[in-house]
DNA sequence: CACGTCGATGTAATCGATTCCACGAGGAGG
DNA sequence: CCTCCTCGTGGAATCGATTACATCGACGTG
């Protein structure tokens, strides 16, 4: 490989004045820049950003530790949390957890190992003593999509909250009144969170959520199906399933037809995250949509504040409720299909805005 | 951050003796060693890869170079390299190209700065120059899913021949004379490669290619809609679309959807690349199954022979063609919802066996 | 007893960059 | 004309590891 060495016999200088060239220093001659360059060119010279990252201890790299590459959701984050990280000049190493603890720690160790300058995190669990140490230690971090309490570092994520409220008023319009919830693991603030906002809203409604109602789910697929099945074995089945991510309800869907039965004439079936795919489905799959796209920017955004030294901005942008048919109504709005759009940017907005349905109390 | 001097200090020893024990060296007396990781145990010190790295020229790092991380296709792909890399004491960098070259050159540019140890691509194109470039300069790099005509370097991929055969042979058994198909971009060898393999198994049955039943994509969703668009405006439309990827499947599902018209009755749809959706579409597609995780660990195994001094070689796997209802034909096989199995085995075998339809001629 | 061997250890060179510091030339100002 | 500052440049230290080489003591053998 050629070295800096090389590059300075050729040009006739040495190698501080190459290093000088290279990285836009003032007080180099026209003349000494214009051999230096050449010599660049003529020997196809790139610099080792090994050797450049242990001087400068600065790697220009942000790690990206999610919690499921298979999830199409995390993947969407995943390619802009990639555009936004480039756009401000850094790389990203991703990291998959496949919802494994061990496995998070492995990729975030990995990940310290080559000092990455900053860290984001979708955390499986309440986090290990490493991820926690590490936050502690300095290392600048940010939380997206899920994050751990009581650990002092920025969120940026999805408030599905008011999602949920209109999710339930749909529901209760369309006459359901026995609602079922696959939640995702306890040890995640997602896996609670919707839970909880989905049994306040019940709750407006003078509805219950009682435990046989609640399936236990690790936001896979497979977990979607056999807490469906129970729902299904039950004396009296839900007449909705609300399913807390797109895989398991792609499971619950599995659930239902291996049954024999229909969605949404036996059954009902609505998703937190909305995937282009759901339009496609049999019945498209009614779902609350996350500004995926710009939790991904803001996130990468705020990261590289904290590691440039500015004040990092924990962000919560709204979810919204798309209606789809998989709960009984066909939808009130026509919808253009979600491949429409360039893939650049076919994300759906932050806004809150074109509700289906207005909730009857605040 | 703690450094090996730091250790060193606190065990009362030297850096190389650190440096030993961290190594497994040999000859290191048992109480020198002891005091060593005692003293790594309560600094928590972790060595520096970026300073290794520099030293020992390695980083034990796999580039992975892949066309579309948003096409589950890609993204299985990826999941599959990690895993396998992993395993064999190596991490993994994605670049997303997107299909476009120059974010391609981009990435292949970056990871080469970061001297990882071997490069894993499916090209987007003919090869640019940086690339072609690396290839000859001796980077050990495998080709996977796609290649480059013309360059000393392995291949892995599928051979979906057969499988095409198979798919034509089931269209033609269920009345379908006029059957189009929407291509990928013409510089890659998967955009080349399935209209042939089309237009050989055509003939086998007589039936013409005509151009205006061949459209023109890029793998992308969007232009999989443009091109049926344009088949539905032909005088005489095609009774069958075949998409040379998922994305492209999922874009002609939305065009024929936006006519108000119905798969299969109105038109029969194929796809090559299974995804685990297109169980759950309406309806099910019928498509060409890869082995996709067994493609990644062979290109990792591949790459990762060649970078330890062994000879790589090149790897093609058979694809498989999977029935489903999207050509007129409800399945004479009960498949098993893709959803049913563990998310880390879930892919296809790479047998042939079990087509549903056997071939009139060879 | 002398010498060679081997095991354990430390010193220092090295990887490829960045950057502090010193130095010489040239220009401005007194 | 001398002094001082600026600019362009090179030498050398530095980042944190690995590793060749030297050293030294203990031990086995002739």
């Amino acid at each position: 490989m050629t070295s800096i060495k090389d590059v300075a016999a050729e040009a006739g200088v040495s190698v501080a004045t190459v290093s000088r060239v290279l990285n836009e220093h003032p007080s180099v001659s026209e003349d000494a820049r214009a051999r230096v360059l050449a010599a660049v060119a003529s020997l196809r010279y790139r610099p080792n950003a090994v050797a450049r990252s242990l001087r400068t201890d600065q790697t220009h790299t942000l790690g990206l530790v999610i919690s499921d590459v298979l999830n199409p959701y995390f993947t969407e984050l995943a390619r802009s949390v990639e555009e936004e990280a480039r756009a401000l000049g850094y790389s990203v190493i991703i990291g998959n957890a496949d919802e494994r603890p061990e496995l998070q720690d492995h990729h975030v160790r990995t990940l310290l190992d080559r000092r990455i300058d900053g860290l984001l995190v979708s955390p499986t669990d309440g986090g290990s003593p490493l991820m926690l140490d590490a936050a502690r230690a300095g290392t600048p971090m940010v939380f997206v999509d899920r994050w751990i309490p009581g650990v002092d570092v920025p969120v940026v994520r999805a408030d599905g909250r008011s999602a949920v409220r209109d999710l339930v008023a749909h529901l209760h319009r369309l006459g359901h009144r026995r609602l079922a919830i696959i939640a995702g693991p306890a040890a995640t603030t997602t896996g609670q969170e919707r839970v909880e906002a989905f049994r306040e809203a019940l709750e407006e409604y003078g509805l219950d959520l009682p435990d046989q109602y609640i399936g236990q789910g690790d936001f896979q697929a497979d977990s979607g199906r056999r807490a469906t099945e129970r729902f299904l074995d039950l004396a009296e089945p839900p007449q909705v399933v609300f399913a807390a991510d797109n895989l398991m309800a792609l499971g619950a869907l599995d659930a239902v037809r291996a049954r024999g039965l229909r969605v949404p004439d036996d059954i009902a079936l609505a998703a937190f995250d909305d995937i282009r795919w759901f339009v496609h489905t049999d019945p498209p799959i009614t779902a609350i949509a996350q500004p995926t796209g710009e939790l991904g920017r803001a996130a990468v955004r705020a990261l590289v504040d904290r590691i440039e030294g500015r004040a990092p901005r924990s962000v919560t942008l709204p979810a919204r409720l798309v209606v789809r048919r998989s709960c009984g109504e066909p939808p009130t709005t026509n919808e253009t299909p979600a491949t429409s759009e360039h893939p650049s940017t076919n994300e759906t907005p932050a806004t809150n805005e074109n509700p289906v349905t207005n909730r009857s109390q605040s």
